[in-house]
RNA sequence: AGACUCGUGGUGUAAUGGUUAGCACCUCAGAUUUUGAUUCUGAUAGUUAAGGUUCGAACCCUUACGAGUCUACCA
């Protein structure tokens, strides 16, 4: 791999950082579940370390009591596990709230920091800033009463960054530091010197935070203590993994799940880290999918497709196949002759029955046709899969509709002549089953598509296959798609065979 | 509207001023195939535009055009 970030790193190390003082850090906000464009971040900063042979924390950013909580940081710890990535430790930011405290009391000293009350009025004497900053963290004031914000200089390019707000009165209960502070620091605050304290050497994060880059220098600079921590955290910003109108945001997870248009987030519509691993999808896959976009500065929209098949060509390789029936139509093969026990072996691993009545899909049969169509009617032999080929002679209507297919069984045919394979169930030894078939929830113009229930569709298969299914193993569905057996009797769709018909 | 960032085939990327702009996916052909899948072979198709610097520009400079992000007491 290749790509801007690598080439920067190196250049700061051609610049004189020591090799041993890099540090990374994947840094997410637990108010929500991993998904897919997470998988981006966790793989740059994993891969670097390992790269450079260098720390890498897994840091909770926990600055906002209002949308965090322990169920998301479970959340994320068991993600990264599952990716099957390491790191050196695991830090909060929370745990750096008094750290971050002292050093906003030294802005303020400094005079590079003041409160504004609500009412949009600045207090200028230090001696009163200090003071309304105590009683502000001890809680004696409401919410929005006050905040303290930096008093940034001209140097800053933006505008909008400008005295931007370092602390917020909240009183909310904050999921590990409860009631012990009724002030919490913002992003733009806590972020960087957070990296500093932790002697991150390059925080990696996503584009939109470029125009936050001065402002993050800005801070470092104030905070600066040679002593303590001689090289300053670098900012990185890389494009986010976009996903053509697939829901790429925590917060909207959250919102269908609020309006119950999902019932967890591992619902399969969605691209979380926890439906994919319900889809029992190889992490690997996964991690390599990332590795084949890059990394660069540019906004990007990837298709679904191309994740969807680059999943479905590594598993295609490793899953089992079995034949299954959506639309069953009766097919009577008028020269069958029992055979042992009526089954076919396959690959000596497993039988599966046959009987003179068998069940076909009704797409695979045509009475008219184009050259074109290759597969059951009057014209084209067809062979059963793990069978001989067949053809048709006569059907049999009921009410315009189609119930019984008369064919013959051609035991000598020269495969030549033989258009296509099918697949068959015996009806003798037929078994329904279910599956879960959806789509994934897009958006388009701000209105959520795909949203109703995940449609639950009959199938048969064969008796035998059918107690052999092993629960959470993937299964080739023969010229159908793939399909995970999740639970009793219950198949989830993962994704349809390509076809060209 | 301003600030910041980015423009390489349909899509995602590579080429750090030096061969004929490389790779993967998609698409389309052909071959193989007991899956119209997979696999294999091949084809189509690209540096946003106009200037400038240079022996030489996708790369450096200028302008135009287009796209994204931000202008929160979210991150």
């Amino acid at each position: 791999m290749n790509n801007f970030i690598i080439k920067e790193i190196i250049n700061d190390i051609n610049k004189g950082l020591p090799i041993d003082k890099l540090k990374f850090r994947f840094a997410p906000e637990p108010n929500g579940v991993l998904h897919l464009g997470h998988v981006k971040a966790i793989y740059i900063n994993f891969y670097l370390a390992k790269y450079f042979n260098s720390k890498i924390y897994l840091r909770l950013d926990d600055t906002n009591p209002n949308s965090e909580n322990i169920y998301f940081v479970k959340n994320i710890i068991k993600n990264i596990k599952w990716l099957g990535y390491e790191y050196s430790r695991i830090t909060y930011t929370s745990d750096y709230f008094g750290i971050l405290y002292n050093m906003a009391k030294n802005m303020i000293k400094n005079g590079k920091a003041f409160i504004e009350t609500k009412y949009g009025k600045k207090i200028d004497d230090i001696d009163k800033n200090l003071f309304y900053f105590k009683y502000m963290k001890l809680g004696h004031y409401k919410d929005n009463d006050f905040v303290l914000r930096a008093y940034t200089d001209k140097s800053l390019p933006n505008y909008h960054i400008k005295n931007p707000v370092m602390y917020r009165i909240r009183h909310k209960k904050h999921y590990r530091t409860a009631n012990k502070w009724y002030i919490y620091p913002t992003y733009d605050w806590a972020h960087g010197q957070s990296d500093y304290i932790e002697k991150i050497s390059h925080s990696l994060c996503s584009i939109e935070f470029q125009n936050h880059r001065p402002l993050y220098n800005w801070f470092i600079n104030n905070i600066y203590n040679k002593e303590y921590n001689f090289y300053k955290p670098k900012q990185i910003e890389f494009s986010r993994l976009n996903i053509n109108n697939i829901i790429t945001s925590k917060r909207y997870f959250n919102l269908l799940l609020r309006k119950k248009i999902i019932k967890s987030f591992n619902d399969p519509r969605l691209i979380t880290l926890d439906s994919f691993k319900m889809k029992n999808y190889n992490p690997e896959y996964i991690i390599d999918f990332i590795k084949i976009n890059g990394f660069t500065k540019r906004n990007t929209n990837i298709e679904l497709e191309k994740f969807e098949s680059y999943i479905k060509n590594r598993i295609i390789k490793i899953t089992k196949i079995i034949m299954a029936i959506k639309n069953p139509i009766k097919v009577i093969l008028k020269n069958f002759s029992k055979t042992k026990n009526n089954t076919i072996n396959i690959d000596n691993k497993y039988k599966i029955s046959i009987s003179k009545v068998i069940y076909i899909d009704k797409e695979d049969f045509k009475i008219k046709h184009n050259n074109n169509f290759f597969r059951l009617s009057f014209k084209n032999y067809v062979r059963l899969k793990y069978y001989y080929a067949i053809k048709a002679y006569k059907i049999k209507k009921y009410k315009n509709k189609i119930t019984k297919i008369y064919c013959k069984i051609y035991k000598n045919i020269n495969k030549n002549r033989i258009r296509s394979t099918i697949q068959w169930v015996s009806f003798k030894n037929k078994k329904s089953t279910y599956i879960y078939d959806y789509k994934y929830l897009y958006i388009k113009n701000n209105k959520i598509y795909n949203n109703k229930d995940i449609k639950i569709k009959k199938f048969y298969i064969d008796k035998n296959i059918y107690y052999n299914l092993k629960l959470k193993k993937n299964y080739q569905f023969l010229r159908i798609g793939f399909f995970n057996y999740f639970k009793k009797n219950s198949f989830l769709k993962l994704f349809n065979m390509k076809k060209k018909y």
